[in-house]
DNA sequence: CCTACCGATCGGTAGG
DNA sequence: CCTACCGATCGGTAGG
């Protein structure tokens, strides 16, 4: 008998509706979301415009689950929780290891979150912060515990730091890897979490 | 006598672009670039939409002509060549000092970059990257003179560290804001300088 | 620089 | 889930 998973066959509805998802997401990465009329999700997802609005009220319905249910955070937060370390710098190296991991190496990660900041001006966004506010203090709260090893800062700016560091790693990895240069190409993200890590750590 | 300006008396048709400029701008960062109507952009400058045609030949320049001269390297460049020090600490610390000076406290000095991001796929973005880069090696290469003070780091690495931390200062900021939580609502952007700095020196 | 207009396309719906 | 349609609005232009 198989494992039973968390979606075990999914209806045709719910499939359509998945597909439409997965033709919007696509559109909204490229096009933005003024930028992408109904006409072309439709298309995409290789049904007749109205056949959509039996599993979205509206255009904006449809960008919302998106958000939500395919937002960064939403692996970033259990790859934070699963990461381990009895030393600061072993907990950061497999924090940083297993978000990235988790989220992947694609440079669209940003995307989403900047398609709301600029076309719903971070509505949403606020909300998912105040969502995962709590995992990130309680991560915080454990690089905290391994006493004695950290610089006297606020414990929130930590957090707030390394959070940003990754989205600067995606945001100039996006900038570099559009332009042709390819010397330079070494692994930059162990060099951003090393002069993370020196720069939090006691010593 | 007074002394001579860079836009000496501006005749009537560029104050009135530059109206139209000011007008898209504002418009551009509350609702993006598909989200603003050229009838908006009219109003909002008050003159009629035919007008507009008299100063851009359509409303994609109109983009290109503010993300050029208003990007917000277009401050940062000026003021990372203005930044001295006789050490690497004072170097950094001025120019992060001047850049935050010369861009403003305003968290939307992203948003731009974000819109032509989304919106335009980067493409203008990736020449602007192009345009700067000899200014931020040149001010690598003033980091690297230094000698002896640096861990042992690609200097372009620590280059895109630094512009990276500056980006996820506003960024972060900018999320922070917008929630209402106003404890711990002290200095960061001195600690974002701090670690940053202890992550690069040696010693 | 404005008025008046163009064809195209938009988000959304009725009815089956 | 599709066909056929709605009114509104879009970017852009002609003509003065």
């Amino acid at each position: 008998m198989a494992i039973k998973k968390d979606h075990p066959q999914p209806t045709k509805g719910e499939r359509t509706r998945a597909c439409v998802m997965a033709a919007a997401h696509r559109l909204f990465l490229s096009k933005g979301y003024n930028g992408t009329s109904m006409r072309a999700i439709a298309d995409e997802a290789g049904l007749a415009l109205g056949g959509i609005y039996n599993h979205f009220a509206n255009k904006e319905e449809i960008f919302e689950a998106i958000f939500i249910e395919r937002h960064p955070f939403q692996d970033m937060a259990p790859a934070l929780q699963a990461a381990q370390g009895s030393t600061v710098e072993e907990l950061v190296r497999d924090a940083a290891r297993q978000m990235r991991h988790s989220v992947g190496r694609r440079p669209d990660v940003l995307h989403l979150m900047f398609i709301e900041w600029v076309e719903f001006e971070g509505r949403h966004a606020v909300k998912m912060r105040e969502k995962f506010h709590p995992q990130l203090m309680e991560f915080g709260r454990r690089l905290a515990a391994l006493t004695g090893q950290l610089r006297p800062l606020p414990v929130p700016i930590m957090i707030r730091v390394f959070i940003g560091l990754l989205f600067s790693y995606y945001m100039t990895e996006t900038l570099l890897s559009k332009s042709i240069q390819t010397k330079y190409q070494h692994e930059a993200f162990d060099d951003f979490i090393d002069i993370y890590l020196r720069g939090i750590l006691a010593r």
